[in-house]
DNA sequence: ACCATTTGTGAATAGTACTCACAAACCCTT
DNA sequence: AAGGGTTTGTGAGTACTATTCACAAATGGT
């Protein structure tokens, strides 16, 4: 593929206009020679003199004069095309498939919903809630938030909230005929709120101090696969439950909820949003990601 | 200066028309990667998609769409602009002025004159003759032709003429008179006719002999500026004329005219057309040149 | 004749288009 | 569901060229 003259023949444009080797290159941002170099290339690639020059004056040639008629109508075109082009990546259209935990759907995604609505009015957000681990492309998502851990490697992530924390929390009424747990391992001993994921199993208790980390298999009288439910039944002392920090803070304000075992629940990577690599990213999910990230 | 994408642009066309890499890649001489690449960047640098594309089937998407109908025809009017400019390098237009050494008109340029005129139409010759050397670029001269002898080192020469060689000669009726001189000194003695070109001085003979050069301001009867007049005068009798030998030929043979100092009257190189250095060659004057030049 | 400024040029360098050698993706066939 | 043929995608290396640098040459005003 040979390379065209598109930038050489504005280039040739410039000087006709500027009638200036010198106020050309200016305009354009390259040196006196970079333009010297261009104007001669061009001249011995078409054989034909396209302009008359000295190094007090410069002029085109009845060739130059020929080409610039026919070439400046084209190169606005030109430009006028790529300008429209670009002008839509400020103005994104179309249709934006998501698939996003729950839990994000409610912390992160739904406080922007309106701004973003308003902002991008041709944009529609088609939004899945899931928490399991969704392969995007095989459902045909565009993209998907959750917690950066269980994303895979080779997606493109943004962050959109800021770290998590997990919380193992009981009302002060369970607690008056439960003592507190003061190790993972007392856990068994006690009355868990079990978590499942749709179809999955129960969800295990992921618990970190230092180097040692435990996953426990917690027992209990109850298993739901709805956080509010599971958040309900622990303000009724039915048992403990491991929710999100966020989830139980204001509960722990009001004193309906206390904390056990804070020291094995650290922090860990919050949401994130991530699409499939190797994908030219569409102006409407590109603007969703500036009004999620962090 | 940004390289720009017309070879891009035009690239994507291809695609676009093709609905395959495979076939564009092949339509244009360079490699499939080498359209995968262009195409990723062109995408990249617009932030916009153009092309939707599987393994198995490629189609513009719709802002590709707007950008061909746009580019489709500007990309033709470029084309269509170079083309004409080029085309302009095949069938030369313009005038020509040439500054050429009288017996260099007729023995050089006049012979030819018709088959140029037939050859290229569009060209106009604008011929002065003039033995004296003239500074082509400050008289308004394209191009001259004269003896190589005479031509400025910078100037750009094509020979157009075999070496020539002068000759001394007399009639057989004036050396009836006088005896034939045999060393350039006795010339002192003789009847010569004098040449003057335009308001210089009169032509000095010069004349060389294995290392020996001399020259030698010879006196006479008669002063002209015209080479007809002399050669008329030679026949007559009135003195020795100092011309070319192709001009005197004819008389040679015919025995109107003798030669005498033949020994001392070695061939020179003959006429170049030159024209300035550092110029853009015009499509005319190259015609001219390649008519002209052995 | 001199000077300031512009264009012109050869050589070196920076930047990129393109190729190579695959990998990944896709869809048809079995 | 697996395999195969063909197409697109990609990283790295190479070939090519746009551009700069460091001048030289040219021009025209004073």
């Amino acid at each position: 593929m040979v390379r065209d003259e598109l930038s050489v023949l504005s280039a040739f444009l410039a000087v006709a206009e500027e009638r200036s080797f010198t106020r050309a290159a200016k305009r354009l941002g390259v040196s006196t020679s970079a333009i010297s170099h261009a104007m001669r290339g061009l001249e011995e690639r078409f054989g034909v003199r396209l302009l008359a020059r000295t190094t007090r004056s410069v002029a085109p040639t009845p060739a130059g004069e020929q080409l610039i008629a026919r070439l400046r109508p084209a190169l606005g075109d030109i430009r006028g095309a790529v300008d429209l082009i670009t002008g839509l990546r400020d103005r994104p259209a179309g249709r934006v498939r998501l698939v996003v935990s729950p839990i994000a759907a409610t912390t992160v995604l739904a406080p922007k919903l309106g701004q973003f609505a308003r902002a991008y009015p041709d944009v529609v957000l088609d939004v899945t809630t899931d928490e399991s681990r969704v392969d995007l492309v095989a459902a045909g998502f565009d993209a998907g938030i959750h917690f950066g851990e269980f994303i895979e490697r080779d997606m493109i992530t943004f962050r959109v909230s800021k770290d998590h924390r997990p919380a193992i929390v009981g009302s002060p009424r369970y607690f008056e005929s439960h003592e507190k747990p003061v190790h993972p391992r007392d856990l068994t001993s006690h009355r868990c709120i079990n978590f499942r994921h749709g179809s999955a199993g129960v969800y295990r208790w992921e618990l970190d101090k230092g180097k040692q980390s435990l996953t426990v298999a917690v027992n209990g009288p109850l298993i739901v696969d709805d956080v509010e439910i599971m958040v309900r039944a622990a303000l009724d002392g039915v048992g403990l439950a491991f929710m999100s920090e966020d989830r139980a803070a204001p509960h722990f304000a009001s004193g309906e909820l206390v904390r056990v075992l804070e020291d094995w629940c650290p922090p860990f990577p919050g949401f994130f949003l991530y699409y499939p690599r190797q994908r030219q990213l569409p102006a409407a999910l590109a603007a969703l990601i500036e009004t999620l990230r962090l």
